[in-house]
DNA sequence: GTATGATTAAAACGTTCGTTTGAATTCTGG
DNA sequence: CCAGAATTCAAACGAACGTTTTAATCATAC
């Protein structure tokens, strides 16, 4: 258990699921292709939900700018409302999705670039509109904190967690209480005051490299 | 380049620098114990100076409690400023250390654990006094969240960087962003209103599990 | 110089990896 | 029931893994 993409072995795979080893190569044709085939039978479908979910959003709002709050609990919230509804395996794959956002693989990598193109442009540009006055720069830098927090806690590889005396409880509990911790927190970190060293108006010129100190 | 510890071999990591195979062995005595000791040379000695940093604040506040952002400043700021401070080696070691604390290999998580046991439990008490206000339960939430948004950050394993249309400067600059960047993001979470389900007083005898729905 | 210990070099150790093979077995349509 | 396809199985493939071994090389002190 616990092991990421390398450390996990066809034969412990295979093993685990009570199939023969080769049925796996004969079924998906390569590890790659099998670690694949397991991110996208969930991450599809979520994403496509979250793609839903902003349409639904948006069509109700009549053309007017969405808030914060909205967009971030159509991204993550929905992510974590899936994996409740799917009770142990949602748990699973929320562990799956985390590792995964933190696997160096090549190919891996690559899997997530094209399965998040959509879902990432859509939000990154409702984030835009929802926040004016806020630099795009600055708001891509916090979707990245956001998606840092978020995958690193749903990952369960946490270090906190082997020092910190912690509930140890069902973890129904846990995930029915991340969700509002979670959003609270990322909500705070998204509208927190701008940075002194960053530009505050809407799309400055210039970006850290122009303001680099003078050599 | 980018595998993770199960995926980089000795044989790769003996050959990028230039030395035998046998070598490493020699004087390491195994693959673990060389992680270990690559870790260590300069974890422990950034450890150190957050443990140092932090009690030259309290000693200067003289028994009042610390204001949140010292606090973060001195755990975050002082990881930043020591990379910067190192240059390119610096860089790769912020990349080391975001994927070492999402590294599922059990014993890397109790190097992790021992390592950082102390300064932990330190910050957490800082973190304790500067916020009185807040459930404890909340505070290591969002400590969680924030060590998630930094080590996925420094990780450079982002999912998002491969979708966006990214400022790929000199490294350097980006760091000297970096700071400003995350401490304001990390402070606006810390600082964020608590979640509505969360009891809003000090220390509540319930946590989530006490407030479950009926079966 | 040469004996002694520390370090390096090349080769091989046994194991495990992902993958393939080819014969058995199960399933399926006529 | 039975031909033929689909699937499973045990076994083996070559490659790569971490590690060890053995001999060669280097450094240092007498």
């Amino acid at each position: 258990m616990a092991c990421g993409y390398e450390g996990a072995s066809m034969r412990q795979i295979t093993g685990d699921a009570g199939v023969n080893l080769a049925a796996g190569h004969y079924h998906f044709g390569s590890k790659e292709a099998l670690f694949e085939a397991v991110l996208n039978r969930r991450l599809h479908v979520l994403n496509q939900e979250r793609l839903r979910v902003l349409d639904g959003l948006e069509a109700k709002a009549n053309g007017a700018a969405l808030k914060p709050s909205q967009i971030l609990d159509a991204f993550f919230g929905t992510l974590l409302r899936m994996a409740i509804a799917h009770g142990d395996r949602g748990q699973t794959f929320l562990r799956l999705i985390g590792r995964t956002f933190t696997e160096p693989a090549e190919f891996i990598r690559t899997v997530l670039s094209e399965e998040f193109a959509d879902v990432l442009e859509r939000y990154k540009a409702a984030l835009f509109r929802a926040l004016p006055e806020v630099p795009k720069e600055e708001i891509i830098w916090r979707f990245h904190f956001m998606l840092g927090a978020t995958s690193y806690t749903i990952a369960g590889t946490d270090t906190l967690r082997l020092v910190t005396d912690w509930q140890t409880g069902a973890a129904d509990d846990d995930l029915e209480c991340l969700l509002p911790r979670l959003m609270s927190f990322l909500l705070g970190g998204l509208r927190a005051p701008l940075p002194a060293t960053a530009s505050p108006v809407p799309q400055p010129r210039g970006n850290c490299r122009t303001r680099r100190k003078k050599p």
